[in-house]
DNA sequence: ACCGTCTCGGAGAGCGCTCTCCGACGTGTG
DNA sequence: CACACGTCGGAGAGCGCTCTCCGAGACGGT
C-alpha cells in the first residue's frame, strides 16, 4: 500500500503534427507524408522531419488518424450469445474453457505480426447487438471475428447486411453468406466411430453436446452415419452441455440404459473427463471394459488417465486462418466469400 | 463456398449529427446536448430530436467523440513479455492455459456492465512497448490492465511515469508505485505446508515454478518459512516452468534425489498433473505413498485422479477487482495508489 | 524564348463530434 | 419603463490528422 498522486502530466500537451512541422520548418502535409512514407519527398526535408520527430518525441494520434482514414488497426472479437443475458454465469464457464484461450492465441499469432489489436466484445442483448453493428459501420473496428455460441444468432446476418468484413469461427447455424472457418466435425465423428468399430466394440454409445450447436450437431450426424454404415442403425445417445459434470451425468445415464456398452464416443474432452469418472465409479475399466474416444485433443486429453484417444481439433490453426481471411477481406472488400474447412485427425492414446 | 460481392454500402453515407440537426430543425449543439442528456433542453425540442434520431437511424461515431472527449470506453489488457520476442511459441502456451481465460472472464464481468470493451495487446519488443505507451498517452485506451510475465518488466514503470491509469494483476517484480491486485502466495504455500505436515508427512518436497516470477518466488519462500517453523530447515526442491511436462520431469528429479519423499507441494495444478503421472510411473500411490497439494484450484484439479487437494486462487474475483480498481482510478485520477491482496484457501480433495 | 510536362511542397478543407462562448428572449424588480 | 438577471439555443472554434487540390519551380523540346 503505497500512497502517491498519480503524476498526471497536467497541461503538458503532447506534441502534434503541427509542432513537428514548426520545428522542421515545413508544413503539416509534408510531415504527414514523411511519417506515412508517401511518395517522393526531398531527402533533405525527409531528414529534417525525422529529426524534428525525434526532438519533439512525437507519436501520431491513432484516434485522429482513424477518424479520417477509416482504418483503426483493430479487429473485434465478438462473442455473441443470443440466448443469455448480461450477468449470465455461463460466460464464466466459457472463458475458463481452453477453447476461448486457444482461439485468442491463434488469432493473435497472426494479428500481432500485422500490428493489429484485438478488441473483445461480448454481446448478449438485442440492444448491445444493434449498438455493436452501429459502431462497426462507423469503422470502430476494421473487421470482426464472430465466435458464435449456442442458438440461432441474428448477428452474422446483421453483419453481412451492413457489409462489415466478418469471419466466423464455426459454421453459422442459419445459412448466411459469411466467411467462416470450420472443422469437418462429421468427419471427425466418423473417425471416432470407425476406430471404435475396428477395435471390436459391439455396443457403442455417444455422449453428445447440445443439438442446437452446429458443431455439436455435425458430430452427432457424422457418428450416426458412420455407425449405420457399419450396420448399427441405432446408437445409444446421451447429451450434455460440454462441461465435465454434464459428461459424468450423461455417462451414468448411458450406463444405466445400456449396461452392455463397451465403447463410447464423447463429443468433447471435458465431458470425456467426466465420463471417465463415472466409469471408474461404476467399476468399468478403460479401455478394457469400455473404450473411449474424445474430441478436441485439448490439454485435458493428455492429462486424463488413461490418456484420451481423441479427435484432434486444430483450433489455433483455424483461428489463425480466420484472422488471415479477415485481413484479406479487409484489404479487398470485393473478395468473394469463401470458407475453409479443416480436416480432423485421430490421435491415438490409451483410452481406445 | 458461396460467391458474393460483399454488399458494401458504397456512397451510402451514415447519418451524422448534422443530418439529425437538419431533420429536427435545430442546431448540432442541441442534438449533441439531447443525445448526451445534458442540462435543460426544452422538452419539445427534446422530443423532436429523438424523433429525428429515429428517422435517420443515427448512431454516434465513437471515434469522433473520443477525439474530443479523450475518453474511449476501452481498457487495454496488455500481456507484457519482456523476455520473449515476436513469434515466441511461449505465447501459445500462455493462451491455452486457463489462467488467461479466467482473467479475461473476471475482467469482462465488470467491464461489460460498464459498457467498456477490452483491447488485447501483446508487447514483446522494446519498440512495441514504446509505441503502446505513446498510444496510451494519446488516450487510445482509458486505462490499462497489465498482466506481467516472467522477468523484470520495464512496462509498469513506463506506465506510471507517464501517468496512465494502470492496474497490475500480480505484484510487479520491481517496486513500482502502481496499483495492483495480488494473491498472498506465501500464505497459500504455508497452508499447503501446514496441511502436509499435519497429515504426518515426514519428507516433504516442493516443485516450484521459475524463481524470477514474483508469484512463484513467494510460494517458495512461504513454503520454506512454514516448513522451517515445523522444524524442517531444508526442503528438497525441483523447479519447473508451470507446464505439465515440466512438472513430470521435476517429480522424477525429486524422486531420484529423495526416494523417501512422502509429501509434495506443487506450485500449480498443471505441474501437479504431470507430477501425478511421474508418481504413477514410479509405482507410488497418491495419497497413500505420497501426498500432494497443488495450487490454483483450476479445472485440472478436479479433473485429476485422484482429485487434487489444492490452494484456491480466486483469479476471477481478483481480475474483477482489478477492473473495478482501474475504473475508479480512471474516474478519479488523483486517487491514491492502493493494492488489494487476496487470501488463498485450501481446498481439500483426495490427493492429500 | 516559349510552352507543355513533371516534381514537389503548401494551403486548406474536411472527418464527426463537443463545448465554450454569446446573444435572444422572458421575467421580475426599482 | 429601464435595467439586471436567468434560461436556453446557436455559432463556431477546435480535437489531430489526411489528402486533394493548386501553384511554384525545374527541365527539355521545338
Amino acid at each position: 500500500m503505497t500512497a502517491g498522486t498519480g503524476r498526471l502530466p497536467v497541461g503538458e500537451r503532447l506534441p502534434t503534427l503541427e509542432d513537428v512541422a514548426r520545428v522542421a520548418g515545413v508544413s503539416r502535409a509534408t510531415v504527414s507524408r514523411v511519417i506515412n512514407g508517401i511518395r517522393n519527398v526531398d531527402p533533405q526535408l525527409h531528414e529534417m522531419v525525422w529529426n524534428a520527430v525525434g526532438q519533439t518525441g512525437y507519436v501520431p494520434n491513432r484516434l485522429a488518424r482513424s477518424l479520417v482514414t477509416r482504418r483503426t488497426g483493430t479487429v473485434a472479437l465478438v462473442v455473441s450469445d443470443s440466448e443469455s443475458h448480461d450477468d449470465d454465469p455461463f460466460m464464466g464457464r466459457f472463458f475458463a474453457d481452453p477453447y476461448f484461450g486457444r482461439v485468442v492465441g491463434g488469432l493473435m499469432s497472426v494479428l500481432r505480426t500485422a500490428g493489429i489489436q484485438l478488441a473483445l466484445q461480448i454481446v448478449g442483448t438485442e440492444e448491445q447487438r444493434t449498438r455493436l453493428v452501429g459502431d462497426l459501420r462507423h469503422g470502430q473496428a476494421d473487421g470482426v471475428i464472430v465466435l458464435s455460441l449456442p442458438g440461432h444468432d441474428p448477428l452474422p446476418r446483421m453483419l453481412t447486411d451492413v457489409g462489415v468484413p466478418a469471419v466466423m469461427i464455426g459454421r453459422p447455424a442459419d445459412p448466411v453468406p459469411i466467411n467462416y472457418v470450420d472443422l469437418a466435425n462429421d468427419t471427425g465423428a466418423c473417425l471416432a466411430a470407425d476406430h471404435l468399430v475396428e477395435r471390436g466394440c459391439q455396443l457403442i454409445g455417444m455422449i453428445s453436446g447440445p443439438a442446437d450447436v452446429p458443431a455439436s450437431n455435425d458430430r452427432i450426424t457424422g457418428f450416426r452415419r458412420s455407425m449405420a454404415r457399419h450396420g448399427h442403425a441405432w446408437v445409444p445417445l446421451a447429451s450434455g452441455n460440454f462441461t465435465q459434470e454434464s459428461g459424468e451425468t450423461a455417462m451414468r445415464t448411458l450406463l444405466a440404459e445400456n449396461p452392455g456398452v463397451d465403447g463410447v464416443f464423447v463429443a468433447n474432452d471435458l465431458m470425456a473427463l467426466g465420463a471417465l469418472l463415472a466409469l471408474r465409479d461404476a467399476g468399468r475399466r478403460v479401455p478394457d471394459d469400455v473404450a473411449m474416444v474424445g474430441f478436441d485433443d485439448s490439454s485435458a486429453a493428455v492429462a486424463a488417465s488413461p490418456a484420451l484417444t481423441t479427435v484432434r481439433h486444430p483450433l489455433e490453426d483455424m483461428a489463425a486462418e480466420s484472422a488471415r481471411l479477415l485481413l484479406a477481406r479487409i484489404d479487398d472488400p470485393g473478395m468473394r466469400i469463401s470458407s475453409v474447412i479443416y480436416e480432423p485427425t485421430l490421435v491415438l492414446r490409451q483410452s481406445a
